[in-house]
DNA sequence: ATGACGACACAATGTCGA
């Protein structure tokens, strides 16, 4: 079984992209950050031709996830177990699916955007929600695993220059804290392959070249429980996707599995 | 070539992303 996970900034300005990667990749589940739109405007039509099912969480023109399975997709839930709201919204950040009797989450973890910030400390209350979700969701046997862009770089050596990030989010102690709580729960850090150069980055900013440069951060992470991380078999990033017009500035981290 | 930011809501700039 394949499975990705792939921000793709706007599901609409991506869907030819999209649908071309279906196409080549042939994931067998997709989770999908960044859709900037609403459920009535998410592009089911032109998915489902492709044999996918889809189930969406989007409410406009900021966040929005969901999950894309040929493999079968039951028991959608929408939201985490006491999810955070920012400035008095629910944001729609997280959706959970069983495909193919693994259960996955797509989740797209608040930006924090300075330390300081209020959405800085929105981002750590999420991602205290995650856990307690990740804890209540442990309790079936099953492969489970969340994926998504979870705006965070595990280590120093997932930026690409950790003396730029001094006074940034992203790579501060808390953040890392979280992440080492949900490795806690009983979840492995699944470490895809980098296509060229060293490193696995995901990220790579639209402005200075940062491609080109590979002035780029791994932040779109696949957080698997043993059943899971015991299955893959092969893991990469396809930074390919980041190439050309058009280009979503993540690329996706795909999954193989023998299951 | 992988090339100097892009998407969206709004109606010219402003917000957000990381």
């Amino acid at each position: 079984m394949r499975i990705a996970t792939w921000n793709v900034n706007s599901v609409t300005a991506r869907l030819p992209r999209l649908l071309a990667w279906l196409s080549s990749a042939q994931p067998d589940v997709l989770c999908v950050q960044e859709l900037k739109c609403t459920d009535e405007a998410f592009p089911t039509a032109e998915i489902t031709e492709l044999g996918y099912e889809v189930a969406s969480h989007g409410t406009g023109r900021w966040n929005g996830v969901a999950v894309l399975s040929k493999v079968g997709l039951t028991d959608v839930t929408r939201g985490l177990v006491d999810q955070p709201g920012y400035e008095d919204v629910a944001e729609p950040r997280a959706i959970g699916a069983t495909c193919g009797g693994v259960r996955v989450w797509s989740v797209y973890v608040p930006n924090g955007r300075e330390p300081d910030h209020a959405h800085y400390a929105y981002k750590l209350r999420w991602l205290e929600a995650l856990q307690t979700t990740v804890l209540a969701e442990r309790a079936a046997e099953r492969p489970f695993a969340v994926l998504g862009d979870f705006n965070i770089a595990p280590t120093d050596d997932d930026v690409w220059d950790i003396s730029l990030f001094t006074e940034s989010t992203h790579v501060t102690e808390p953040e890392r804290k979280a992440l080492a709580m949900l490795r806690d729960t009983g979840l492995t850090d699944v470490l895809p392959r980098a296509l060229k150069y060293d490193r696995p980055f995901t990220y790579w900013d639209y402005r200075q070249l940062a491609f080109p440069k590979n002035n780029g951060m791994r932040i779109d992470l696949v957080y698997a429980d043993a059943a899971f991380a015991g299955a893959v078999t092969d893991a990469y990033v396809d930074r390919d996707e980041r190439k050309g017009k058009g280009a979503s500035d993540h690329a996706p981290v795909v999954v193989d599995l023998s299951l």
